[in-house]
RNA sequence: GGUGCCAUAGCUCAGUUGGUAGAGCAAAGGACUGAAAAUCCUUGUGUCCGUGGUUCGAUUCCACGUGGCACCA
């Protein structure tokens, strides 16, 4: 059971949604700390291409966690679980409520359910996966799953590599079967999670992704990938926004196709976001316009829980 | 004004020797356990410009109309 008088304001929704601009509100209201769950933020480096708050939106709340790592760390959805939970038990010393924001659906779920502990990954043991990928296929691969963890085998999705490579990786790594690892956990957490979905009509989302775009190229996108182009084999750069405009200054294409690809690109991203939130029934929809019909929610939840 | 060409999915176009049609892109739907703004799977949405005519049957052939493009005046 949850204490009853903590209260993790989970703000979530696609990205462009309007997210940023109605945290700012909530936490006033609320008088709360803002902690950012957005798996591209944390990295300080990365700020046009993110939507990363300008420093007016900063000070207007207390932030955590964004841009407290540097893109050349390794980070994770179980990190961020440790790190998020460890803040909140801090912040729920003084404070009654927290706010979460952010889209990342899979941090928020590891940090209000609780994720398995898998080992950290050997980055030489990954790599020469990656090795034998590239050579083999993934073929060889799905054989050796198959032999290491055959339950897995016949659970997952055969055909995408991240997942097969992860698993055969975590059999390696530790001589157990992957499937071992999923015990599916429900841990204890010290606030009640109130999830409210900010979402708009598909149309009006996608005008203000293309917009927004817009805006990032005005900014100075290409500058900022620029000098991160020695980077670029990071994870944290495999990113809407900027592999495009890899892209671009590699010659392959030219800046008006690398634009509209971050366009359809940020389009599809948000609609991966909204699949991944459908299944949850705790999550309460609204237009990110209508402020006080979600203070009124948040407020009338409180209530009925204290 | 005259002549020619074109009109098919949201866009660019293919096609049907007459039996109501299919590619690419865009899009839609879905999956997801330490790479998640990642990775992967599935799906063709249509007054075939309009009205007549020929025909058992017209998106296809014919006529006219409408719109667009090109050339000539």
């Amino acid at each position: 059971m949850s204490v009853p008088n903590k209260y993790l304001i989970v703000l979530l929704g696609p990205t462009g949604v309007g997210k940023t601009e109605l945290s700012l509100k909530l936490a006033k209201h609320f008088n709360s700390p803002i902690v950012s769950c957005d798996s591209r933020q944390f990295y300080r480096e990365m700020r046009i291409g993110t939507a990363f708050p300008t420093d007016w939106e900063l000070s207007q709340a207390q932030h955590y966690l964004v841009g407290h790592k540097s893109i050349t760390e390794r980070y994770s959805c179980g990190m961020f679980e440790i790190e998020a939970l460890d803040l909140l038990r801090e912040i729920y010393q003084k404070n009654d409520f927290a706010l979460l924001v952010g889209g990342s659906g899979l941090y928020i779920d590891a940090l209000l359910n609780g994720i398995d502990d898998f080992p950290t990954p050997d980055p030489e043991l990954r790599k020469s996966l990656h090795q034998q990928l590239k050579n083999e296929g993934i073929e060889g691969l799905r054989h050796q799953l198959k032999l290491l963890d055959p339950d897995y085998y016949n659970q997952v999705d055969l055909k995408n590599p991240q997942r097969v490579l992860k698993a055969v990786e975590v059999c390696l790594q530790t001589g157990r079967t992957y499937s071992s690892f999923l015990t599916g956990p429900k841990k204890e957490r010290p606030f009640k999670p109130i999830k409210v979905g900010l979402t708009r009509h598909r149309e009006e989302l996608y005008e203000r992704i293309n917009l927004r775009v817009e805006r990032m190229i005005e900014q100075g996108l290409v500058e900022e990938v620029k000098g991160l182009y020695p980077f670029r084999n990071y994870n944290a750069l495999n990113t809407v926004g900027y592999k495009e405009i890899f892209q671009y200054l590699d010659g392959e294409i030219s800046l008006e196709q690398a634009i509209e690809l971050i366009k359809r690109n940020t389009r599809r991203y948000a609609k991966r976001q909204l699949t991944w939130w459908s299944r949850d029934k705790e999550i309460a929809w609204f237009n990110p316009d209508n402020q006080s019909e979600i203070i009124q929610y948040i407020e009338r939840l409180c209530k009925t829980n204290s």
